[in-house]
DNA sequence: CTGTCTGCTGTAAACGTTTCCGGGAGTCTC
DNA sequence: GAGACTCCCGGAAACGTTTACAGCAGACAG
């Protein structure tokens, strides 16, 4: 049988079927081949042949070697900080239906806030795997930033970025956030505002306390250092937190500098047998579903995350479409969401919300 | 200017160096170059050359095209339902330990629950762009089985399946876990248990629907209909469930078929005034940090789901460095964390409990 | 001084696609 | 009946890497 150069049917090298293989069997050219499985071109036999080639072998493309000649993989990344955090899934959310919309996915990776952790991020992600990603850092290094501007692949930062940086951005403004906490606070006669907030050395820690120190002079109001306590942005840092400001002082009303730090705020007031909100208000800050989700229902200040979710969304579309954009900054204006856990009247179950809250803005100062 | 075949420096369609830029530059063939960039070979006068060359051009590699090459891209996938729910995020996180400490990466990818989406999805990442994937599907179709199935890249799947699917499969037993709510409850006394369930089409609310039969038949307690309602997996939908399950029936207690849902409940309850847990216990399922957050403190079934995560880790790692193991099947037992929520005693606020609480079985039926 | 060995180097062939280009066959128009 | 036009096809060149192989120079032993 061994006889006119009887070639084996070409495979990949672990085995499973490639164009040629397909190509080979339907006894027509890779170049037919491949047109065909892409619907252009190919005569009605041509494509009968091939389409049950392919059928047979089970034929599936690479879509790594198709990426190497299209120079896209259709994939979009969004790297966040901590992914248990409610505030991210909502900017997840609202990023993946305009990702989706456009026929990409979108994937998403946790880094943990360390720097090294995002740079590494960088240095393989965005080496041509994903054809963009949008990129929340709560801290900027130069480094960094570096890394961002030179970034192979198109990047939008949602986050504070310094000015002159030419990086897509949108941003929010926390510190004037953190000012409508304040002023409804003080406006509803509470004195002792006290603040319990994320790392100083990260942007967003910075910005709320910038903020809080600034609403509060801009009322007259003395800022009492031991009213002031820091931890993480997590829940057991910001009960922690709330702990041993407690231990050492009486506030009459808390401003949170996310919603999971809200929460922890709330147990330990709780725990420490205070009422909330007759005895401290408290006020959260992203206004994500966990806000709505306590007892008391928590006031937030949203920051529109899922506004500034999908306006980055939008922005990396654009820059992908066209590279040569110049870089765009887009701003988003925090809203004020008064619920029981800071209202003047004691609480009361609240009836349901319309949960997912789309962007209605409550209360806008 | 113009002699002897001054051929222009070869770079990338988009203007980017490649490694021809720099060995063009350095003077040496593209196979020293790429020798030196990988740090395997190369006289001292090359090395320094290339590396010079490439730091001048500032050239970064293209992932795409050495995937191509070496068949393998250091990313591995996770497909879950929705983000949102946080047991999925402490899936993520003993995943992603176990990945990282293998060099590689995690991406996260949420299907919405679609069959198309998964389906999609497979059909997209599964091709080459991920080493491998772990998916955690709740509705599980013959077709979507035929694609885990003969997927190209290894996949493990968390939860249950067909008994003689060949997929490496993690699961636990989530019929036995309500079973351990309903005696306790039963064990408390209680005798009119509600069940707040998700979707009966999906496997885990199929699942939770027998165990709940099974374990009030066990106790000899005739099941009341109206006391069992059915939403989606979320928050809002357990509300309304709870709502609804409320206007024609008196529970003295609540089985909710995760946490979210018994958040709604919880929310639900208080809100037409019943006490939580003197009038109606609730009992929730995952025991994630969300349970720990409520207030009273949820009592849950945990199901493991970070030990589930960690064990598909690894399932999925010793598969990609071995695609000929059989595939395997492992089991998570179920456990059950009580807590204020379902407590026999009034509720008093708990003290902190250790926050990210390890894997300690609190009470194990 | 010859032969073997070692260490670098460059050429070229992969990896699995898509796509440009030229050629051939058929149809239509004048 | 010849030219223009359309359609389909196959060969071959990309895309940017890594790597097998062979050649070549120098070091060393006999």
């Amino acid at each position: 049988m061994r006889g006119v150069g009887r070639k084996r049917l070409p495979e990949s090298v672990d085995g499973r079927p490639t164009v040629h293989t397909v190509a080979a069997r339907a006894g027509v050219s890779i170049a037919s081949a491949s047109r065909v499985l892409n619907g252009v071109g190919g005569s009605p036999e041509t494509i009968r042949k091939v389409r049950a080639a392919a059928a047979e072998v089970g034929y599936v493309p690479n879509a790594i070697a198709r990426s190497l000649q299209s120079q896209r993989t259709g994939l979009v990344a969004l790297a966040v900080e901590d992914i248990g955090n409610p505030v991210y899934v909502e900017m997840m959310r609202a990023i993946e239906s305009v990702v989706a919309a456009s026929g990409r996915q979108l994937l998403v990776h946790a880094t943990g806030g360390q720097i090294a952790n995002e740079t590494a991020l960088l240095r393989r992600l965005a080496h041509r795997y994903v054809d963009g990603m949008i990129i929340s850092p709560i801290r900027v290094t130069d480094n960094h930033l570096a890394a961002l501007v030179d970034s192979p692949v198109p990047v939008v930062v949602i986050g504070q970025l310094a000015a002159d940086a030419p990086v897509d951005n949108v941003r929010t403004d926390s510190r004037t956030g953190v000012g409508l906490a304040v002023d409804h606070l003080v406006a509803a006669g509470r004195r002792r505002i006290g603040f319990v907030n994320g790392p100083l050395d990260t942007v967003p820690g910075a910005a709320r306390d910038a903020g809080f120190r600034a609403a509060l002079a801009g009322h007259g109001i003395a800022l009492d250092e031991r009213l002031v306590e820091v931890g993480d942005f997590r829940y057991a840092a910001g009960r922690a937190a709330t702990e041993r400001l407690l231990a050492r002082a009486e506030p009459d009303a808390l401003v949170c500098a996310n919603d999971l730090i809200a929460v922890g705020a709330l147990h330990a007031l709780l725990a420490a047998g205070r009422r909330v909100p007759e005895d401290v208000a408290v006020v959260g800050m992203d206004d994500t579903e966990l806000a709505r989700m306590m007892f008391p229902q928590l006031s937030s200040v949203s920051l529109g995350s899922a506004e500034r979710g999908r306006r980055a969304a939008e922005l990396l579309l654009q820059r992908i479409a066209d590279p040569a954009l110049p870089p765009r900054r887009e701003q988003v204006a925090p809203s004020l969401a008064v619920r029981a856990s800071s209202a003047a009247t004691p609480f009361v179950p609240a009836p349901a919300e319309p949960a997912p809250a789309p962007r209605t803005p409550e209360v806008t100062a």
